[in-house]
Order: structure tokens, then C-alpha cells, then sequence
RNA sequence: GGGGAUAUACCAGAGUGGCCAAAUGGGACAGACUGUAAAUCUGUUGCUUAUGCUUCGGAGGUUCGAAUCCUCCUGUCCCCA
């Protein structure tokens, strides 16, 4: 049964690069594999959940898997994939950082299945007290400068430059590796593929300084068909803490993946078996229209993430928003309501100010900021895009008053199809 | 240190005295079609009391009139030393 994993992302088409022997190992034993998250935001994305799905996946199959948050690494900086130099994190947002990254992969790995039960560690836990002069003696000294710049982390920014700082990333990264091969029978190191140099400059350091042989898998860098980055809306990342991203937006992201990469999609991010995933792309091929992968996509993402009863939520908030009127938004009590635009932008206006009436465009770009301008709004509502309360607005010198209140409280303005704003008078 | 080129809207890039709020392409946003898709087509893409007003690296100047000509400054790139 160990032998799976390897398999399995494979079929996934998520295996990017292995280590000889790497394959060979994990069907004999049980293998402890880590994979490192620095703490450079305060949560996880979507990008991130490719990683922390492989981990997952390692301990299904009956591995141990060891989620390392790099509070030291984080304060570095791992100058791979990057072009230029970061600035610093301070340590009151790392520090921050760290509790949420923490929190979410706690919640995703089983850390209470006996053997292979995942483990959540620090490498600040022992960064922070090793002197620098006793790490260039004891770690330093085994890899040379001319291995480390052959990477191509240091490769590509040897013309722009780099500092001292992200070029000791590495040699950081790879000490980690052997600090966890050392003390938790590591053997394995994964993560994307533009980890492959740091990975192969821990079982570098591991064999020259114990003479021990450790592993690595890297996995395919998620890219979508047309190109575009994968991970992003109109609106910025999209990140697993619901605060940053609302449960809606989370699972709106999902139904909305194109059909040239639902397929793909839906083998990597799911846990769904090979025979599941055929018949959901027969029965999508048969009607793409009815969206099948999409929304079971959308569905095992948003309960693995938010829950079932938040994925539930979403479903009828996107019910109500893209195919109901204004009578079912009316027939909502106001908890109701205010939980479907949870995470829609909101603005608030004094009652006085529209109740004897208001121009469309004064409303729209003065009174809230959904418009930076008379112009933009007047010229978005010429466009046929604005809808207030779910009806369009055919004549930009419409006004807004008493009447236009959903519940005497509310106005729904929707730029677009897919945008939507409220407005709350008081 | 010497010589040359260049700076235009989100980006690329035309424009070298009035017809320029500035071609064209990309991007972005919106509309139609559709499936909350893709492709395609259409519109918008400086501000505004729609009358005008402020924009073409910055500051001055010439001119009835300047993105366009002149002077200085700044940034970028290239060549020579």
C-alpha cells in the first residue's frame, strides 16, 4: 500500500521531479516526508493548498508527513522564483504570521493517527539559538559556493544582484532537512518545483556531513491554460482564512475554473478516486453547460477548507445572487441577508441624505465609492452595467430615494454580473 | 570624462506647430451571445455643472496657438575613453 503515493501523483499529473530511489523507498517503509511553509503571509492561499494537499495525500498513504512553518526561514527570505530582493518581514508580522499559518495546517493534517500521525514544527525552534559563527563551522563548511551558486535561485539574480541574506537561504533550508533527518528519521523533503535546488542542497549537506541518504519529490507548479497566474480573481489572492477571503468568493472561485482546466484541476486538488473523476468528466463532457466538475470542485475545496455548512451557505448565497429577484432578497430576515454579501463590499449613508432623492451618479460616486468618478459611473451606466436592486439602470439621471430601501434599509448595487455592493442607510 | 539616443495614458507604441484628450495593439472594465464558461462581436478606458478644464519626464521660454520649437534640469539606454 506504501507504493501509492508515488503512483497517485503521478495520475494526478502533480509529479514534477523525483529523486532516484525515492520510489523504492517509500514502498518498503514507512517514510517521514516534510515540506516547509514560510510564514510570508499571515495565511495560506490556493497556491499553498497544492503543497499541503501532497502532504495529505503522503500520510493517506500511510506515511508520516511533518509540516515545518519556517519562522526562522521566513526571516531570510527564499530568494527562489523571485527576481529582486524583499524587504524584511518585522517580527511582529511574522510573528502573526506564524499563529495563522499555524492554525490552518493544523486543521488540515491528522496529528492523532498513532505512527504516522502528522507533526507541526518550527525551524526557529532550533535556528534561534545557533550562533551564526557556529553555523558557518558547522554547516557552512560542507557545501561550497561554487555548488551554491550553480542553483539556479542564485544563478538568475547574479546579474541583478542579491544579498548575503537570501543567498544563505539555501544553505539555511538545507540544514533544516538535515536537522529533521538527524532527529526525526527524515528522509524525505517535498514541495514545488522551484524547490528542487534548496531540497537538493539538503541531501547534499545530509550526505557529506553524516554520510546519510535522503530524498526528495517536487511537484508541478500549477499553471492554468491561458497562461494567466493560478490563484488569483479580479480581486486579488485567494487565501484559505475565511476573513480574507469569504467562504462565497472561496467557492465562487472554484465554479468559476474554465473547462480547459477543470479536469486537471479536479485531479489535483481533490482526494476524489481515479474512477470518481472519470465519471464526473463523462458526465461533464455529456453537458458542460450543467458545470459538473466545476461544482464538484467547488464542493470538495470549500468543505475540506470552510466546512459543509459554509459550502452550503454558498451555494444558496450564489442562488439568491445570480438567479434570484428582488422579492427573495426582500423575503430574507436581515441575519439572512447581511450572511449572503458577508464579504461583499459594504458602505453606509445617512438616511437624510437620500430619502428626499438623489442623483444615480451622486449616489454611486459621492455618497458611496463603488464609482472613483461622475464620469466612470455615468459612462459604466450609459454601458448598460449598473443594476441597483437587481434592475438595471436604463437612464443615468435616475434618482435614488425612500423607495429604492430593500427592508427600508438596503440598496444592492451591482456593477456587472458578478460584482455587487451594499449599501446600508442608517 | 567625451559623444549619441530616448522620456507620450495601466503597458507597449505612433504622433515632430493648430484638424490632439492624443493613432494602433495589448491589458482592464462593461454589454450581446452563453453555462456565473471559452471563443467571437460591440462599447468604455484624464476630470467635469457636457460647457468647458487640466494632461505627453520636470522647470522656464518662443508663438495668436506647443506633446511637437528653444534653454536648463532630472531619469533611462547605447557608444567611445
Amino acid at each position: 500500500m506504501f507504493n501509492s503515493f508515488v503512483q497517485e501523483l503521478r495520475w494526478r499529473g502533480v509529479m514534477h521531479d523525483i529523486m532516484p530511489g525515492t520510489e523504492e523507498l517509500l514502498s518498503k517503509e514507512m517514510v517521514t516526508g516534510y515540506i516547509g511553509f514560510d510564514p510570508t503571509a499571515d495565511s495560506l492561499h490556493v497556491g499553498s493548498l497544492t503543497q499541503i494537499i501532497t502532504l495529505i495525500r503522503l500520510q493517506k498513504a500511510g506515511h508520516k508527513p511533518i509540516a515545518l512553518i519556517g519562522g526562522a526561514t521566513g526571516m531570510v527570505g527564499d530568494p527562489s522564483g523571485k527576481s529582486a530582493e524583499r524587504n524584511l518581514l518585522d517580527e511582529t508580522s511574522l510573528a502573526k504570521n506564524i499563529e495563522g499559518i499555524k492554525n490552518q495546517l493544523q486543521k488540515f493534517l491528522n496529528t492523532d493517527c498513532g505512527v504516522n500521525s502528522a507533526e507541526l514544527i518550527n525551524n526557529n525552534d532550533w535556528m534561534q539559538n545557533y550562533s551564526f559563527i557556529n553555523f558557518i563551522r558547522d554547516v557552512g563548511k560542507f557545501l561550497t559556493v561554487n555548488y551554491m551558486m550553480a542553483k539556479d535561485s542564485v544563478k538568475n539574480r547574479l546579474e541583478q544582484g542579491m544579498s548575503f541574506t537570501e543567498f544563505s537561504y539555501q544553505l539555511l533550508q538545507a540544514y533544516d532537512f538535515y536537522f529533521l533527518y538527524r532527529n526525526k528519521n527524515c528522509k524525505i523533503q517535498l514541495g514545488g518545483s522551484d524547490q528542487w535546488g534548496n531540497i537538493t542542497s539538503g541531501t547534499e549537506l545530509i550526505r557529506r556531513k553524516c554520510s546519510g541518504e535522503a530524498y526528495a519529490i517536487t511537484t508541478q507548479l500549477i499553471k492554468k491554460s491561458d497562461g494567466s497566474k493560478f490563484g488569483k480573481s479580479e480581486s486579488g489572492n485567494i487565501w484559505l482564512h475565511r476573513n480574507k477571503t469569504s467562504p462565497y468568493k472561496f467557492y465562487q472561485f472554484w465554479i468559476n475554473t474554465p473547462d480547459t482546466d477543470a479536469e486537471n484541476f479536479i485531479k489535483i486538488f481533490t482526494f476524489l478516486s481515479e474512477e470518481e473523476i472519470n465519471a464526473l468528466v463523462e458526465d461533464h463532457k455529456k453537458d458542460a453547460g450543467k458545470r459538473v466538475l466545476q461544482k464538484a470542485l467547488a464542493k470538495e475545496l470549500t468543505v475540506m477548507v470552510h466546512g459543509e455548512e459554509d459550502y452550503i451557505a454558498a451555494i444558496e448565497t450564489s442562488k439568491v445572487l445570480f438567479n434570484g429577484n428582488i422579492q427573495d432578497l426582500s423575503n430574507l430576515d436581515e441575519a439572512t441577508f447581511l450572511d449572503v454579501f458577508e464579504g461583499v463590499p459594504q458602505f453606509e449613508v445617512l438616511k437624510n441624505e437620500i430619502e428626499s432623492g438623489v442623483s444615480v451618479i451622486d449616489f454611486l460616486s459621492e455618497k458611496t465609492k463603488i464609482f472613483p468618478s461622475k464620469s466612470e459611473a455615468r459612462k459604466m451606466i450609459q454601458g448598460g452595467g449598473v443594476s441597483i436592486n437587481k434592475e438595471k439602470i436604463e437612464n443615468h439621471e435616475a434618482v435614488v430615494n425612500a423607495s429604492s430601501l430593500i427592508n427600508n434599509k438596503y440598496i444592492l448595487i451591482q456593477k456587472g454580473k458578478k460584482n455587487y455592493f451594499l449599501c446600508s442607510v442608517n
